[in-house]
DNA sequence: GAAAAATTCGTTTTT
DNA sequence: CGAATTTTTC
């Protein structure tokens, strides 16, 4: 069975899958079939006689890639056993695995998550003696995200803090310190996080030749996606396993790009052509997935952008129906219309084909509530990750002490839970056992009988067959009695959870596969899409991905854009591109909700918003506007003749200030700005023209109106 | 002195 | 709702 290349493909598209010699820039607007493109040229390779095990496709998500090798199964009609898919920090980890030796870590390595590295960074910042009382110290998450920030831009820390942190300059030589603290502390005990796995591979490909050669050999054919959020050590790694004129393919979107945050160049993508001489670049333009009317919706949110892509996305899908901007009352409102949205949805399209996006994994929770009252089941994707759940970690953490007794972190996991014993007598406990104390040890298991259950559970474990299935069976019995008593409130959801892993962990026959898949990829179970349930997405991990109805929640400033990102203009740049990601992911319905009003934890109330300035700067011809009724339904506004569009405020420097102010009504609260102290909320006027004015870090403060501006 | 309990504080995005 | 800090208990 030969492939239809020329049915199947548009011209752009068949290009791209067929110059499969050489390298090549696939430049892929939303929804271009970027992800066919891809397909179609691994099912074409091994049709024109690659053996699979010559590819190496690299993604974002393991679940993309496995997606994509599925599909060109299908098309193929043949399997492609044996194709190298997976994320790039997946193919560090396998890489690093099979070469531990060569890279210092003998006895095999460790890999952290997030919650263990930022343990690690308060200990050292602990044992440092650093900021003790110091109430206004950076979190250890703001510790792990400037040194992790530091590295994967490969900037020294005091530019990063000078660029985007600049109220932390005062910490520099502490961060410096931690920083130092860190590495040493993961080198002392062979453990690694996430930067590492990228930063070694590279290490271990430039200095090793031989190996470099026979990978550079194995993997004739190599396909990137998503290379606008790629990072300078991954394009690093791109080039040492394709060498000079390899046959690799980038594909990728720079209106796309939403990871900048962690490191991720656009440049990457605007130099391939350079750093891969005689590149051939193709453009995909012609979209396939949404109607006309959301492209346009979509294209508006470009034209916003300081930075201008010469991008116009263009559809032959017709619709008579606009977007809608949809303003509920205030947030529980809005969880409750969104409901009634998706129960009318359900009616045209299946639960799975609906999406709700949102900018922030808690921004979900009132419409989860909802929805669970009301009897649909509901899949999220981001927030919190399975193999970050408490209950998950301690149960790992005694898997990890039968691989590696030298793994502090699991040491200090695995005690706590032992009434009586603290960080202090962990240390103590820690010290002992290696230097083999047992004096000290006896006195202990003594004193703790728990402690001497947990030793004779290890040594027990370590006698049985190191399968993952067998050792987690035994371990779950064991950790039973620690789990209700934990979490009196909520533990039948987390034995469900428990329950889950050892169902993962029957496919693995390799303990340190199973961690390490763990870690980076999590639940693989949880990848697949229910059939009944709506989607909950962050946008971030909405990448991708595509629904027929799509409704984006909370677009009002602080949460869409994130309030974190009003502060620097390239932040603001990248919301606005996470914007449009969100909106280019509906095929055919698709409505945005900005509630008037949201709870604020902080106050203990709920408190006026103001539209996201990706809503305002929408020319009205877009969209249609509905509004809630006090009465509870929803009811259309009409529109004026005018263009109705307001200019959108530029990123808040000091200069443009004072330009782009509208004037609002002054009897209005809102939201205004003061030259000293920043961005405050109105609490009331008072007098002919003064008002009281909470500003964070500063307090109320009382000003008189001329000296703000209202926003 | 160290651990457990109570209280206060502030919330992005992810491999 | 979870984490850091302060207070109470052992």
């Amino acid at each position: 069975m030969s492939i239809d290349f020329e049915n199947e493909l548009n011209e752009a598209q068949r290009e791209a899958v067929q110059t499969t010699e050489g390298p090549v820039l696939v430049i892929a607007g939303a929804g271009s079939g970027k992800t066919r493109t891809i397909v179609y040229r691994l099912a074409h390779l091994v049709e024109s006689g690659v053996d699979p095990s010559q590819i190496l496709l690299l993604t974002f998500t393991r679940k993309a890639a496995q997606e994509m090798l599925n599909r060109a199964e299908m098309i193929l009609g043949r399997s492609l056993h044996g194709t190298s898919g997976g994320t790039f920090h997946s193919f560090a980890y396998a890489t690093l695995r099979q070469n531990a030796m060569d890279i210092g870590f003998d006895n095999g390595f460790t890999l952290m998550d997030r919650a263990d590295s930022e343990n690690i960074c308060k200990d050292v910042k602990d044992s440092l003696k650093l900021g003790k009382g110091d109430r206004s110290y950076p979190r250890k998450s703001t510790l792990l995200d400037m040194i992790t920030k530091s590295r994967n831009k490969e900037l020294p820390i005091e530019t990063i803090l000078e660029r985007e942190a600049y109220h932390l300059n005062s910490y520099l030589d502490d961060l410096n310190e931690i920083s130092d603290g860190y590495a040493h502390f993961k080198r002392n005990h062979a453990l690694m996080d996430y930067d590492d796995l990228l930063f070694l591979v590279d290490k271990l490909l430039t200095e090793n030749k031989p190996l470099r050669n026979q990978l550079q050999t194995r993997y004739r054919y190599i396909m990137v996606d998503e290379y606008q959020d790629t990072n300078l050590v991954q394009a690093r790694i791109v080039k040492l396993l394709a060498g000079d004129k390899g046959n690799v393919m980038a594909v990728g979107d720079d209106a796309q790009s939403i990871y900048a945050f962690r490191g991720a160049n656009v440049a990457n993508i605007l130099k391939f052509p350079q750093i891969f001489k005689d590149a051939k670049v193709i453009r995909l333009e012609k979209n396939y997935r949404s109607v006309q009317p959301i492209l346009d919706l979509t294209n508006e949110i470009l034209k916003g952008a300081t930075i201008k892509f010469d991008k116009k996305l263009y559809s032959d899908l017709k619709s008579n129906h606009l977007p809608e901007v949809v303003h509920p009352l205030s947030d529980q409102s809005q969880a409750k219309l969104v409901v009634d949205q998706i129960l009318e949805f359900r009616r045209k399209f299946s639960l799975h084909d609906i999406a709700v996006l949102f900018r922030a994994g808690y921004q979900s929770f009132p419409l989860e509530v909802a929805l669970t009252r009301i009897g649909i089941d509901y899949q999220k994707y981001g927030g919190i990750r399975f193999h970050e759940a408490a209950h998950i970690k301690d149960v790992l953490s005694y898997l990890r002490l039968v691989l590696n007794p030298h793994d502090l972190l699991a040491w200090q996991r695995a005690l706590d839970h032992i009434k009586g014993v603290g960080p202090k007598t962990v240390a103590k406990i820690y010290k002992a056992i290696h230097a083999r104390d047992n004096k000290y040890l006896g006195k202990m298991t003594q004193k703790h009988e728990q402690l001497g259950e947990l030793l004779g559970e290890l040594n027990k474990l370590r006698a049985t067959p190191p399968k993952p299935s067998a050792i987690l069976e035994s371990i779950l019995a064991f950790y039973q009695p620690i789990l209700t008593e934990k979490y009196p409130d909520d533990y039948p959801k987390r034995q469900a959870g428990l329950e889950q892993l050892s169902q993962i962990a029957v496919n693995y026959s390799d303990m340190e596969q199973f961690l390490g898949d763990l870690s980076l990829d999590g639940d693989p179970e949880e990848e697949k899409r229910k059939e009944n349930a709506v989607v909950l997405s962050t946008v971030h991990s909405a990448k991708g991905l595509e629904w027929s109805a799509v409704i984006i929640i909370d677009l009002v400033e602080d949460r869409f854009p994130s309030r974190k990102a009003m502060q620097r203009a390239e932040d603001l740049e990248e919301e606005r591109r996470l914007m449009y990601v969100a909106c280019t992911r509906a095929k055919k319905c698709l409505k945005l909700f900005v509630p008037s009003s949201v709870y604020n934890r902080a106050s203990g109330m709920s408190e006026p918003t103001l539209p996201s300035p990706f809503i305002l700067e929408l020319p009205d011809t877009v969209f249609d506007r509905m509004n809630e009724s006090y009465g509870g339904g929803l009811e259309q506004r009409r529109k004026r003749g005018t263009t109705g569009a307001t200019p959108l405020s530029r990123p808040k420097t000091n200069e443009s200030e004072t330009s782009t102010t509208p004037k609002t009504d002054p009897s209005k609260l809102g939201f205004c700005r003061h030259k000293i102290f920043g961005k405050g909320k109105i609490i009331a006027r008072i007098e002919p023209n003064k008002c009281r004015v909470n500003f964070p870090g500063f307090g109320l403060k009382v000003i008189i109106e001329d000296y703000l501006e209202l926003i």
